[in-house]
DNA sequence: GCTACCTATGCAACTCGTTGCACTGCACCT
DNA sequence: AGGTGCAGTGCAACGAGTTGCATAGGTAGC
């Protein structure tokens, strides 16, 4: 997997320009695969020069050209071959977990401050997740190929935060209960 | 967080060598931390540079001289320094969800497919994290300090995996009845 | 005897990701 | 009049992470 794939998925959905892509990895993809909009602007130029994808300058008045960008056929060839290879699994990196296994060599109070305060963030997340749902699939049960697999991704999100979550409260009540 | 704080934690729990620490990693940190060797040597060297650690060289035969280095004052100072330190909330990043999100795109059985490998994938984790549990934690409730502290962090690898798998088994049923 | 793996450290080259900055012009707020 | 923010693209530098390789003796299996 490279930002190369994601960008591919998200164009074939919806031809754009950088500045737009970046956008919305920032609002939908980017939730599952984060990217800035120079990683993205550097990527777009490797493929256009790669063919994997075209571009077409519009200009604009009022505001800056840009360059919109969708896949060419080489870039459906190779979207298809990565599609069918397969996929090392995600591994968890959380430097939270490095420091709650710390905690004991410095203040133990302090490292449950900071559990607090990431159970708010992504709890916030989670209530974010919650609404795409509620607006964009309010009848999961009717839904079938794009939207589907739209559906489940998210659906990844949801449990994903939820487990943090409650793995932060079960992280808060031990540490409390220590503390007494 | 940095690779640095990973190493000094586990230093701190007990002294070593690159190529142990890597060995460590390998079997601990690493499921919430992963480092190749090549990192951790890399980055004991600047450690040593700075002061943070001071290492022993010591002289084996039949195996090569090994270096093991203990956490020196600087690194302790350093390791409380960012313990007190807020740490940014960890992202979700995982080629699968963009490999579901594509499905469509390519061939919906392969995508399937590879969903049921990782589904088996995470399932093995996890029961190697409750292997773990049962062997260095079997009666959880009497747990305080860092041994209680360790044992969080696995509850957090063990609800991360469990929820991973229960996500791969909603996939795996949506996808099979859209498919009949 | 050959292959392969383990211990142990390290270089070199590369890709990926992050951060700070630059330029343009419009819209909005104070 | 001045600051902030948005739209739009991009460079330059750095740090993090990956991959391939080198060295070298010991042990274990075929």
């Amino acid at each position: 997997m490279a930002l190369e794939h994601a960008i591919l998925v998200s164009l074939t959905e919806r031809a754009g320009s950088g500045y737009e892509l970046a956008r919305r990895f920032d609002r939908s993809i980017g939730y599952f695969w984060p990217a800035t909009h120079q990683q993205i602007y550097r990527v777009l130029r490797r493929m256009d020069e790669a063919g994997w994808v075209k571009h077409t300058e519009i200009a604009q008045d009022g505001r800056p050209d840009k360059k919109v960008y969708r896949v060419a056929a080489a870039g459906r060839a190779e979207l298809s071959r990565w599609l069918a290879e397969p996929e090392d699994p995600a591994v968890l990196r959380d430097g939270l977990g490095v420091k709650l296994r710390g905690a004991s060599l410095g203040s133990v109070d302090l490292v449950l401050k900071e559990i607090e305060r990431h159970r708010a963030e992504h709890a916030t997340r989670l209530e974010v997740y919650h609404g795409i749902q509620q607006r964009d699939f309010p009848k999961p049960s009717g839904l079938r190929g794009r939207e589907l697999h739209q559906y489940l991704v998210l659906r990844g999100g949801i449990r994903a935060e939820e487990s943090f979550v409650a793995w932060c409260d079960e992280v808060i009540e031990a540490l409390r209960k220590d503390n007494r």
